[in-house]
DNA sequence: AGTCTAAACGAGAAAAATTCACATTCGCAA
DNA sequence: TTGCGAATGTGAATTTTTCTCGTTTAGACT
């Protein structure tokens, strides 16, 4: 509530309303990681009626504010996630789509000289891990 | 041209001209990063009448076939590279987005205990560093 | 509280990337 | 060389995302 309207501000953002209520679906969210449209269809199911152009408006802002991250997992649609708590890298399974986190420092820290060692002044990773996951694995008996 | 077309056959794909044609681009792109686009422009300026629908379809015949790698590194349009030579992870420049390959054993290591560590059986993993390359540094002063 | 203005929004069109449908053509084995 | 099923080309359709532009709204200043 409140403390939303912080984020936002902190943030250089306007409190508006559709702000308000992406950041919200994106707390609730916690941990999934959300596409655009399944953002949208949240709001609409909640009666709300805010733009899918909004949405999109709404979720590069947020990823350029650092408030979000953006994944391109497997090329369709882009999902979603908030920024909060570190970084961490992603198991994403071929059967189900199932995301899971994991953080590995020895990782990091290569990727970190690799950067350098290529003259790169790292931005940014991501690590997928792509793979099926226990459950799928059992079902496929 | 002999060697490419019992290429395909190994694959088990028919030696068609369009396969045939694609795959020399592939080949001639050798460590370039090409996208359908990439890949349908240069056969019409080869003269090439091949629909943007058989390239596409082509690419991804090749790469479940394992003769090519797809990635979908800035979730704009997929691009693709021969699966020659063994695997390696990229570099790729947020400005220019030039690509740098390259192999690092103990974070293929990690990669492989994580994901038993997980429950999950890997396929693959796709690592990708962003920064700014040594170049575009140079500019930007 | 009332007013103003730039910023933000909603709707729908447009763009970009990719896939589909189907009539035609081609590779290859008999 | 002929025939059949696989592959292709065209163009339409889908999917995802962005753009345009007229309207609305948040927040600063009365």
């Amino acid at each position: 509530m409140a403390e939303q309207n912080a984020e936002l501000r902190r943030a250089g953002l306007k409190a508006t309303l559709p702000r308000l209520r992406i950041l919200q679906i994106l707390e609730d969210s916690n941990d999934l990681h959300v596409s655009a449209e399944d953002v949208y269809r949240t709001l609409l199911e909640a009666g709300e009626s805010i733009g899918l152009a909004t949405v999109y408006r709404v979720l590069t802002q947020f990823e350029q504010a650092g408030l979000v991250i953006r994944h391109n997992f497997d090329g369709g649609s882009a999902v979603f996630e908030l920024a909060a708590g570190e970084h961490h890298d992603h198991l994403v399974c071929v059967r189900c789509n199932r995301v899971t986190e994991f953080v590995d420092d020895v990782i990091e820290e290569r990727q970190r000289r690799i950067a350098a060692e290529n003259g790169f002044a790292m931005t940014d990773h991501s690590l997928v891990i792509h793979g099926i996951c226990s459950d799928c694995q059992r079902d496929s008996d």
